[in-house]
RNA sequence: CGGGGCAUGGCGCAGCCUGGUAGCGCACCUGCUUUGGGAGCAGGGGGUCGCAAGUUCGAAUCUUGCUGCCCCGACCA
């Protein structure tokens, strides 16, 4: 893409409404803009961002065996009536009329929509266990919106929904959404540890937060360093086994947010070398419920005996658009944005420092030509615009390559290839640049 | 929902106290000079001063009401 005809609106200065960092990167750096509060606008430069993210999470939970649908954002009131929480949800719930007068509401969840569809479609033991999943804009009508995109009331959220026959089987299908979080994060390049979160009226010890460490972080939160330590199981694992023995590596070291902490058993527990207190982010919740909603919406298949069986459920959220405010939370400096590679929005800022040179033009379209039949998303700044603005203006982006193209370089017949994580810069042949970026 | 604050061009702000018909920096447009870490000079375009009433010869400025937004707290993916 060449920024000469792109629409990235970046802001020299610091919006004043915004206070946390990625919150002001976002709009500084042409990400979002807000329409009301906590309702965002994704301008063409965040929307890449927030596809990347998507994308890692469909394919971690098609890896774990969850089957994608698309429900609407728009409900009917009649099913939230039948699981009772009509009434129960409260003021959080934005509640419409249509033209007929029929009661609406602007989805906060999916549960009673997809056990609805769930019930109306499997009758027998035979196709369970299922596990289906969505990744839609939800609607939470929060008192208090704030950190742009981290505590917006719009949300695109990927929700996962397990059927299971048995409160075994729910718990091995709670096991695999376990493991595929902790696959995703890691992709994502970030660092997340699950932590053990209230299970509500259900109990047991099936609810579980993951929390990304990030130093700006709006929950302290503190754990077993060789949580930190430990990476995620393995592009290999095996999704059709029990991985009840993997949930238990994590979730049997100390891990525990603030309002859960409990400093006697984390000094009793925890090594005193081992024990860290850092802050972090909430960027997902999975939970077993049981029959909660399956009961009050009778939700039932017959079994291998002929019986008719109450489903066990669980659902499983990732908040997909907060984690692109989670991601610059934990991946930033002074300048800007620092993208983890698998999320960036382009691999490559191409800076042309003299567009209009003849020798300088031709170097950078020879790249960028050379870099598109690669394969590689690269911006190019191909801009009329001073040394200072561009090179300004790329940190900011946080794109993790830069390749820097002036006259004084391509006179000697160089460019030069920036780090934008480590700040490394080296002069090469546009060659070797080429070789460089290709080979990561 | 309790407490605090803000609303003036795309962004950041001054002007308001002490009413006289809107200004600064950045951004944008034109020209010239510049050109490797947010250039200089000259010229230019753009504003229902959040909305509505009121006071007044006259309101961005004073009064009242409303709306929006931000921050702290309780609540939350």
């Amino acid at each position: 893409m060449r920024l000469s005809r792109y629409f990235l609106p970046i802001l020299r200065e610091d919006p004043k409404e915004a206070e946390i960092v990625s919150h002001r990167l976002m709009l500084r750096a042409g990400m979002i803009r807000q329409s009301s509060a906590g309702i965002y606008s994704w301008l063409p430069l965040g929307l890449r961002v927030l596809r990347k993210i998507e994308q890692i999470v469909r394919e971690e939970q098609d890896r774990a065996g969850a089957i994608e649908l698309l429900m609407p954002t728009i409900q009917p009131a009649g099913i939230w009536r039948e699981s009772g929480r009509y009434e129960e949800y409260g003021k959080e719930m934005l509640r419409i009329t249509d033209r007929h007068d029929r009661e609406m509401l602007y989805g906060p969840t999916n549960e009673e929509l997809i056990t609805g569809i769930f019930r109306d479609s499997v009758k027998s033991y035979r196709d369970l266990p299922c596990n289906l999943y969505h990744i839609q804009w939800k609607f939470r009508d929060e008192i208090r919106p704030r950190f742009g995109v981290m505590r917006g009331r719009e949300f695109l959220m990927k929700d996962a929904y397990s059927f299971d026959l048995t409160p075994e089987d729910a718990r091995r299908s709670y096991h695999k959404m376990f493991v595929a979080y902790l696959r995703t994060y890691e992709r994502m390049g970030l660092k997340s540890i699950p932590m053990a979160a209230d299970t509500g009226p259900i109990g047991g010890d099936l609810s579980h937060e993951f929390i990304v460490l990030a130093d700006t972080g709006e929950s302290q939160v503190h754990c077993d360093r060789d949580l930190i330590e430990r990476s995620a199981p393995g592009e290999d694992t095996d999704y059709s086994a029990d991985l009840g023995s993997v949930v238990q590596q994590w979730t049997g070291k100390y891990a525990a947010t603030d309002d859960k902490h409990d400093p006697a058993r984390f000094e009793r527990q925890v090594a005193k070398e081992n024990r860290v207190t850092a802050r972090g982010i909430e960027v997902g919740h999975i939970f077993y419920f049981g029959t909660k909603y399956t009961k009050t919406m009778n939700c039932k298949v017959q079994g291998p005996d002929g019986s008719m069986v109450t489903l066990h459920c669980g659902s499983y959220g990732i908040g997909v658009s907060r984690l692109a405010g989670a991601i610059i939370e934990a991946c930033h400096d002074e300048h800007g944005i620092i993208w983890p590679d698998p999320v960036a929005p382009y691999r490559v800022g191409l800076v042309n420092l003299k567009a209009g040179d003849r020798d300088t033009d031709a170097a950078c379209e020879s790249l960028y030509s050379q870099l598109g039949n690669a394969g590689v998303d690269v911006l190019y700044d191909d801009k009329d615009e001073r040394a200072g603005a561009k090179f300004a203006a790329m940190d900011l982006l946080g794109l993790p390559w830069q390749i820097i193209v002036g006259p004084r370089g391509v006179k000697l017949g160089e460019v030069e290839i920036k780090r934008r994580d480590t700040g490394e810069r080296d002069s090469m042949t546009p060659e070797a640049a080429l070789a460089r970026i290709l080979e990561h």
